[in-house]
DNA sequence: TGATTATCTGGTAACGTTATCAGATTTGAG
DNA sequence: CTCAAATCTGATAACGTTACCAGATAATCA
């Protein structure tokens, strides 16, 4: 094309005020630079904060982010999956891990590229996944706990079903205890389901068993924070008399006094790898990957004290 | 149509795995039942729950939400409006209030609805806008503020741009201290960029002057969090040595001890109605308003103490 | 049964783009 | 000045829907 030409196309441009159509555009070359998210609750620090990562990766490669939040209503998330194969969005992120019989069905006959972020598929569900080995990061800080000389250590799980985060979590500290030759006391460990309140409720528990733990460990930092909350609105200190320790080393544990000591997910990085695996897949090229294990660290601040 | 027929299509559907393609209905209805929302900053509190309101309204009806987090980048914040265009987007939300001359022409000339979410449009851009009497509001709390008998009086506001939110803020905290004859020490009036670290580097000038303010009082929960960890790194007590009071009543203020009383807005109100008055233009109805004001009041926890 | 209405069938045009191709026109090299 | 290469022009089909219409068929009522 010669740069004349160019020139007077460009001015025609300006002057029709001319603004491709991507719809139609879409609708021949089969690709609308669209990205489905589905998170579990975007209002928590953990998922806003990860999405805003996956966005700001795939507005770096001129994908848009689409977003589903399914407040861990499964009903919801189907009709989301569905709505985002309607509209031809050319990959999928799931930052969620339940799964009922529908959406195991569903992803098991879906053709458009799928990654789990944070989460890991059924077995059936052939799809890539980023994630931290859980299970271990959970193994290193009880036993990292246990070489300050802890001994009653108590644990504020996640929903503990097969294959989930909540479950490697508890194998976790399962096996650092037995590790350890210590007996695990059911009146420290307990469930819940990520949120603060959660964390508050279960502490409150903790408070009223016989003998007091001498730190807890939630997993995650909403957990923790819920339970330091409690233990100071019982009039105790942390960690003077309790320690505690959280997981994902959210921002949360820097907002709040004493600063929470947490096992450091890289969210960031979490994030960019599932929306650069998710490109190569829209690509036509392998994921290359199958499960991307990234690494954790435990992050020490000031709620965790040593015994020894 | 007869029921039985009805069933017969209903079974093709089923046999050939059929799902109408949205993008090739897009094209001829001109309807892509899509709204773009630009937001400040998704990772912040504040944002994210009222994203996640924006997204309840939409979802519950039938619109799907294309979210674009500029993180203050004017550029960003054009280039998404360019994309939403070209999407051919049903409607746009914007939740965020500084403009540029490029913005402000392209809003001008843009015939998509698109309404102002907790920010005001310049007034060469007309939009609806859905917010609280931001003046009013800080007004309001500061005048309790001197009910209680507090005169030294500091301020973390925010950005002061005109017709801002932090503006109308500043412009309330003024107003009540001149008509209660209380003089502006300048030392005690900072402003920030609304995120936490702001409010805890404020904080750390408040410290250093001359005498302490009574009570201080940010212009966003997270601004007021900051401080709050400024002041007791400082080992002084909230709010026995200084009172605190935050804007937003976002979901920190529970998270933190003492809990902070924090000026209330009410944001799944703004949100359902951003997107209530978005799709009420979209049907191609009036917006019916021009500037929605919602009630906002203090509510009081633990950070405010009276000086009486 | 015949007239009237309800329902079905199949075909066409349109939405705004991209890809492709044939033919016309311009450009550059020798 | 000629010929090949580069560039331009205009036309056509395709993407998967929806809207519309004419004509055929089926159901309903008198």
């Amino acid at each position: 094309m010669k740069p004349e030409v160019r020139l007077i196309v460009q001015q025609a441009i300006e002057d029709l005020n001319f603004v491709p159509n991507s719809i139609a555009r879409s609708l021949v070359s089969k690709k609308t630079n669209l990205i489905g998210v589905i998170a579990s609750d975007i209002s928590t620090s953990f998922f806003s904060s990860t999405l805003s990562y996956i966005e700001e990766a795939a507005s770096q490669n001129r994908y848009n982010i689409l977003v589903g939040n399914i407040k861990d209503n499964l009903d919801k998330e189907l009709k989301y999956l569905q709505v985002f194969k309607e509209m031809q969005v050319d990959g999928i992120i799931i930052m969620h891990e339940m799964m009922d019989k529908h959406i195991e069905r569903f992803l098991q006959s879906l053709t458009t590229p799928t990654v789990f972020c944070s989460a890991k598929p059924n077995s059936s569900v052939n799809c890539p996944s980023v994630n931290i080995d859980d299970m271990q990061a959970s193994y290193d800080t009880v036993k990292h706990l246990i070489s300050l000389g802890h001994r009653r250590i108590a644990f504020i799980g996640g929903d503990t079903k097969e294959l989930s985060t909540g479950r490697y979590r508890y194998d976790g500290y399962l096996k650092a205890l037995v590790e350890a030759g210590i007996s695990v006391n059911p009146d420290w460990v307990r469930f819940g389901n990520f949120k603060l309140q959660d964390g508050y409720d279960i502490m409150q528990t903790f408070l009223q068993s016989e003998q007091l733990p001498t730190v807890v460990f939630a997993v995650s930092d909403d957990m923790a924070v819920g339970a330091l909350n409690c233990i100071v609105d019982h009039d105790l200190k942390v960690p003077d008399d309790i320690s505690l320790v959280g997981f994902d080393d959210s921002s949360i544990t820097e907002t709040v006094r004493p600063k929470l000591t947490s096992l450091h997910q890289p969210i960031q990085q979490i994030g960019q790898m599932s929306v650069d695996i998710l490109i190569k897949m829209i690509e036509g090229q392998s994921p290359g990957v199958k499960e991307v294990v990234l690494s954790h660290k435990l992050v020490e601040r000031s709620s965790l004290r040593s015994l020894l």
